[in-house]
DNA sequence: CTGAAAGCGCTTACAG
DNA sequence: CTGAAAGCGCTTACAG
């Protein structure tokens, strides 16, 4: 069943039932009835492929992830995304790169070629040099939860700064005067995440509350991934660390968990021994005692690709990107604008500083 | 640059061009290798649209979920998937379907449209109007997760008989008389899930170690959901029966997690008052002591894309699929036909039944 | 081993 | 309000 099947059958020409499809305004109310009316008798689909060369438009829309799909924040993100995009004409091609190269290799042949109408990417601060290859590829582009705006035409961008200044205080009210900060810079991949901020941001916050330099400890996996190993370089150091932080803020839910788990391991009662902050609010860090900033990603990702509609929309009159300048926004989502947010529990699942000696099973290892 | 941009820079026809890009072998390697350079210098890419419309395939593959991504055992095997179909010449488009009447639409509209060259079809029960759908569609669909083979080219069967036997048995030495098993039937939304065949399946096995009639007590989620609303009414149910089961399984780690919270928040311990099994090993499981069988999520995920991409290999030749009884294989993934799988703690997390009286805080509700 | 040409199934100026 | 025709950028018989 073509277009030109349903032409036959309506007795009109080709042009007319594509028109009457797209719901063009030419097209009188009687006859785009009676063609919808047949297009939906038949079950008539158009081919992806043909409309799209036909219209010079792909019809795609690509979401560039860094790593894996099967992570709480990557999948929530894709879920947003998706649920927003999938209501529109285009379709969501998920893509999960692994290495510094590989995204070069996708910015690099990002070419005129028309294989994606825009681009959503997660999580990851742009180099110069991807910048201009964005730019020149005048495809539209939505940062997602990124840190920063540059290369973007509009960004979702994390903003934690007020979250984090109640989290500083409350530490300090509780006593605590040595903090752990827990990295995994995973060494080779992407040094470009933008949850790499959290922690440097999280410690500037803190000095402006008062806290002096040797307050802070910073621990990094040993092999930057957060895994076993990783986690087990982090308890080490974190022993060996006199005094003893007795909270750790970690860059991720996902780390945080793991370290819990093995904190845990070793006899240590959470928040009792060690309390632990993580970010994003993955929905098990309350039930198993993790306190944690929370990240919108859910809305985020609708907002972003909300955004990506609009630029799409307004792209379509001229044929060409509207000046660069004019969407360059930097927008929170809304959601996230208005107020300070962490986990329900956050609070509860930090405790006042033990000012007792150290557990007794701590300094095994 | 186009196609023919190459061709002109290269001094050959556009037609050589094409098949040098493609590796075909009528090509003198000189001239595929002279003209691969160029293509590479000059960041060609070829457009999928064009492709796919000239090549008569369409070049994705389409996933099929149901719900929602950010779920541990969808996104494990959205994650499965990609992995695959990525280093493959094909895109991966997922689709989350939320009720049977979209699923409807999807069968309905699957056309000679060439929208998609395979289905996979995650954790569905096939019906009979579905699966004449899809046999009239001549697209190739691979089942992942399913239960049975109904409709499917080829499918990734669950079979979890032999971990269900050595469970069945456990609990029977542990002591355990009154078994729970807890469900969420989602009415009106998909009845086809294959989980939903875990617990009958269970029952059946435990029936077989001797477990008479009345050992047995049903607790159906009260709005079909696994939310809040639903564990209490779980919880309700369990708490009014007499004997109190021991031992809880639940449909999906994931509904098992949000039980043991509300357990726990009741005051009660986990495994000494009560314990809890999920299905699938979400990762946290171990975390929270919930025990679960485990489901190779990624494992199979894999096993079924590259089962697609056979097919859709063995395809190509003849232009038209081979007998569709020369494809139907049952195949569990390889990883999941050797041996039964528990979590990692399936059994620590599972206590001797306790004789003395209920626990204090049981009752209260 | 290579090329000229038809055609994939649509969209969209252009003309009326 | 509708139609005839060109064209989107490739692939692939067919011919040599």
């Amino acid at each position: 069943m073509l277009l030109k099947d349903l032409a036959e059958m309506a007795g009109v020409s080709l042009s007319t039932v594509s028109r009457a499809l797209h719901g063009d305004a030419r097209i009188s109310e009687a006859t785009r009835k009676r063609i919808q009316e047949i297009a939906d008798r038949e079950h008539f689909v158009l081919s992806k492929s043909a409309s799209a060369l036909a219209s010079r438009k792909s019809f795609r829309i690509t979401a560039l992830f860094v790593d894996h799909f099967n992570t709480w924040f990557t999948s929530t993100s894709l879920e947003g995304l998706y649920s927003v995009i999938s209501q529109s004409d285009y379709d969501l091609f998920p893509l999960a790169l692994h290495t510094p190269e590989e995204l070069d290799t996708f910015f690099r042949l990002l070419s005129r070629n028309n294989n994606t109408d825009g681009i959503i990417i997660s999580s990851i601060h742009l180099s110069d040099s991807h910048t201009e290859q964005l730019a020149a590829s005048h495809i539209p582009v939505v940062g997602l939860d990124s840190y920063g705006t540059q290369g973007y035409d509009a960004a979702v961008v994390l903003n934690n700064d007020e979250s984090m200044l109640m989290a500083a205080r409350r530490i300090k009210l509780l006593g605590h005067t040595a903090i752990g900060f827990v990295h995994y810079p995973q060494p080779g991949l992407f040094h470009d995440y933008s949850y790499s901020e959290r922690i440097p941001q999280f410690e500037r916050i803190c000095r402006a509350q008062g806290y002096p330099e040797r307050s802070f400890h910073h621990f990094a996996s040993s092999n930057g991934k957060a895994d076993r190993e990783g986690v087990e370089s982090i308890l080490r150091q974190w022993t060996a660390t006199t005094p003893r932080p007795s909270v750790l803020f970690v860059e991720t839910d996902d780390f945080a968990i793991t370290l819990m788990s093995a904190l845990r391991e070793q006899g240590l009662r959470i928040p009792e021994d060690v309390s632990v902050v993580g970010f994003d609010d993955n929905p098990v860090s309350k039930l198993i005692g993790l306190a944690t900033f929370r990240q919108n990603a859910l809305g985020n990702a609708r907002y972003a690709a909300q955004t990506m509609l609009s630029l799409l929309k307004a792209d379509q009159p001229e044929g060409s990107l509207p000046e660069r300048a004019d969407l360059a926004g930097v927008k929170a989502a809304e959601s996230d604008a208005q107020k300070p947010m962490f986990s329900r529990d956050f609070t509860s699942f930090i405790a006042r500083r033990t000012l007792g000696p150290a557990p007794k099973n701590a300094a095994r290892h």
